[in-house]
DNA sequence: CTGAAAGCGCTTACAG
DNA sequence: CTGAAAGCGCTTACAG
């Protein structure tokens, strides 16, 4: 290669990382030989001297039935984290890590210098990747608030908030026995969700009424099923995702319950699928794939900028027909 | 660190990369020091004399609106072959492939040697990256039929047949007027399930009637109100995927029509929603992660595996009650 | 069974 | 501005 162009090795490395110190006709013949040749570099022999490898892990640490299956959560923001990256000519490998084994292998794969930064996904309470990972010097920048006992850099959505915004318009349309479905107890996500829903009923004489799912639809379903024994009387309900809220409406049909006439309902999410059950589903608008986005900003950025404060983006209530 | 174990680098990668030729002694002492110093070889090191990677490259030549949005199936993909590839340590890397710069990455990147093998997914027939990536000497294998002109490793399911059984189901409930909703005409799936549907017509005095759309749900609601006003006496209609079901279910509430009384309605997929849908939706069964399983197990295959018959596997009529 | 040495293909001070 | 040389951290014939 080197020797078609009829340089040192030394340029053409220059030459194709753009060195500005070369001169213009030696650029061109370099550039013509490359052509040429097809040339590209060996990657493993650049990371093996630049010590970056291009690479961003994207840890998913979920239980393949809820990230995998039907919730875009995880398809929205391998999406927007892929797109982010292309700026930066950084590709995202998956590393799932939902079992112990996937754990050790992620905390080796990082290790290993795989990877110049991390990702994390929807990790739940009990995990200890976090805290592995936080010792390693490879920086890590959470997607969702993590409940760790180690401090992470993260970005989320305003989940209290959103949930809050849910629970008064129920409130507002004159709503006056307001359940929930709540989602898996080691998520913040779903944690505080819950304690948007509480907070707006403490601040009224309406008890709460709450009844777990794990943000599957059929955990939703059968949630309502219990919500609907456990209080024949409830007018409205508050999923804390979009799933759980289909699921809901698919178990209040069968229970001969109308929407929103006998029962109203809320999600939480807005997942396209919210535009499409019958009735439309109303829902508070999460902005995953901003966040996402937020995410890789931090992970490239500097020290100071992942430290920072954690951005938490806004959530909005979408009014549709069923609430 | 092999200063440490009181050995060389050479005993210490034989122990590490498993070696049988080592002392037991010496190995322990090794696996002693390795664990004192937290040892990890540093992969691009490994990699350069090597001339593997451990990744697999998976290409997702899709419009972000698709792929990425609702259709469980990048999801399940991507879930599968992690799960496969988890044996032979290996990891997978996205590689978004829909605009021409994303199609000059990823040539660039798999011939720069990043990966050991690449996975289509859902290629589109004016795709230049199949042909691209043959010339590479990097093994590939597609996700689904690739429509080109060079011959290329494949598996999929029987989508042809898949689409048989559907048509002959609503036939064989005494559905007259049979109409379709094609996908996009550039892809595989969408023309053989096209063709499933006129193979089976074509063979009875029924006349076809067919709408296009592109496996969204909103196009499937537009090809349905579209099918009704060009034939306002349908009695029902195959859609070549789930998404567009969905879209025609809700198309077909709208227009007053009762589904199955009115139309019955056959989807193709049998993704998690088509279970929740009003009424549930009759559908074929597509083993989306044993296909994906089988792209993988070519890949790490050996040639001859790869470039044998296309693997093909059965896909199973569900029925459930909008048809 | 183990070690000394070469070599994988780049990048980057260091001279010139 | 360009080249010779060192060096990144491994693995693997090759001796012994």
């Amino acid at each position: 290669m080197a020797a078609r162009a009829g340089v040192s090795r030394a340029t053409v490395s220059r030459v194709v990382n753009g060195s500005a110190t070369v001169t213009p006709e030696i650029r061109a013949a370099v550039l013509r030989a490359v052509d040429q040749l097809g040339y590209v570099p060996n990657s493993a022999a650049r990371s093996l001297v630049t010590r970056r490898t291009g690479s961003i892990g994207l840890v998913v640490s979920e239980p393949p039935s809820r990230v995998f299956s039907d919730d875009p959560f995880f398809a929205v923001v391998a999406r927007a984290v892929s797109q982010e990256l292309e700026g930066a000519d950084k590709q995202v490998v998956l590393l799932p890590a939902s079992s112990p084994a996937g754990h050790a292998r992620v905390e080796r794969y990082v290790a290993g210098g795989h990877v110049d930064g991390v990702i994390l996904l929807s990790m739940h309470g009990s995990d200890p990747l976090p805290a592995a990972l936080a010792r390693t010097d490879v920086p890590v920048v959470s997607h969702g608030r993590p409940i760790t006992t180690v401090p992470l850099p993260y970005c989320d959505c305003d989940n209290v908030a959103g949930a809050r915004s849910a629970v008064r318009h129920l409130l507002d349309r004159g709503r006056r026995r307001i359940a929930a479905i709540g989602g898996p107890p080691d998520m913040s996500a779903a944690l505080d969700r819950m304690t948007g829903y509480r907070e707006v009923l403490s601040g009224t004489d309406r008890r709460s009424l709450v009844a777990m799912g794990d943000f599957t639809r059929e955990s939703g379903a059968a949630a309502m099923r219990q919500l609907l024994e456990d209080d024949p009387g409830l007018d409205a309900v508050f999923a804390a995702n979009d799933l759980m809220a289909i699921g809901a409406l698919h178990a209040l049909r069968q229970a001969g319950r109308r929407v929103p006439d006998d029962v109203a309902v809320v999600g939480f999410d807005d997942i396209e699928a919210a535009r499409y059950t019958d009735p439309p589903l109303t829902t508070v608008r999460q902005p995953v794939a901003e966040v996402a986005r937020a995410v890789v900003r931090r992970l490239l950025g500097s020290e100071e900028e992942r430290t920072a404060e954690p951005l938490i983006l806004p959530t909005e209530l979408i009014v549709r027909d069923s609430a």
